[in-house]
DNA sequence: GAGCCGATATTCT
DNA sequence: GAATATCGGCTCC
């Protein structure tokens, strides 16, 4: 796994869609299979790596694994996962998921039963996750934060969303048709 | 369903 | 002062 990171993000992305996430926090583990990732490059303009290093990014331009959490809009974590080696700049920006562990804790942190992991705000909060857990190292099984490969899915590539440049580039993986869950999820659209 | 808006940390102009 | 890798609540269909 480390080595497949050790690759610019858009090479990667759609080898990261059907790995599990998960996260344990006070004792609680919840887990996703990841649906849908965006990618960012040291030479994009669209990336908070652009401009070079700052306080909040320092972790984007660690080792491949490494999980940079930024504060979105002031108000919500977004988490990413760093890629390419270490000094540059790469990442994958996690943005949905299918739940399938732990979804009584999920719904609990969201405080509602829907729309538990559908976009990067609410996929960080259903995890647990914040800039506490900036840095941390996801391929190493004591993190609270891990990931693990899972099964390959089909995917399909789209503009990224939310950004006003680079808007050509095609860096938005995101996986086609079901993604198969331990339990059925009928409050998961 | 679509569209508007407010919340507000961090960076940029 | 403005923009942003977002979300939820509200309105009006």
């Amino acid at each position: 796994m480390r080595g497949l990171l050790t690759r610019p993000a858009p090479e990667v992305g759609h080898a990261i869609l059907g790995s599990v996430l998960s996260t344990t926090i006070d004792r609680e583990t919840t887990a996703v299979i990841i649906t849908e990732v965006e990618a960012y490059t040291s030479d994009d303009p669209a990336s908070h790596s652009f401009r070079g290093r700052t306080d909040r990014n320092a972790s984007m331009f660690g080792a491949p694994g490494t999980l940079y959490v930024y504060r979105s809009y002031g108000i919500h974590w977004c988490m990413n996962v760093t890629t390419s080696p270490e000094g540059e700049a790469s990442a994958l920006l996690l943005r949905a998921g299918t739940p399938v562990v732990g979804r009584d804790v999920m719904m609990r942190r969201r405080g509602r039963g829907d729309h538990l992991t559908d976009g990067p705000g609410k996929l960080a909060q259903s995890l647990g996750v914040t800039g506490a857990l900036d840095g941390v190292d996801i391929l190493d099984e004591h993190s609270p934060v891990r990931l693990e490969r899972g099964a390959p899915l089909p995917w399909e590539t789209t503009p990224r969303i939310g950004i006003s440049r680079a808007v050509d580039k095609p860096w938005r993986f995101v996986a086609t048709g079901e993604v198969s869950s331990p339990r059925p999820a009928p409050e998961q659209r």
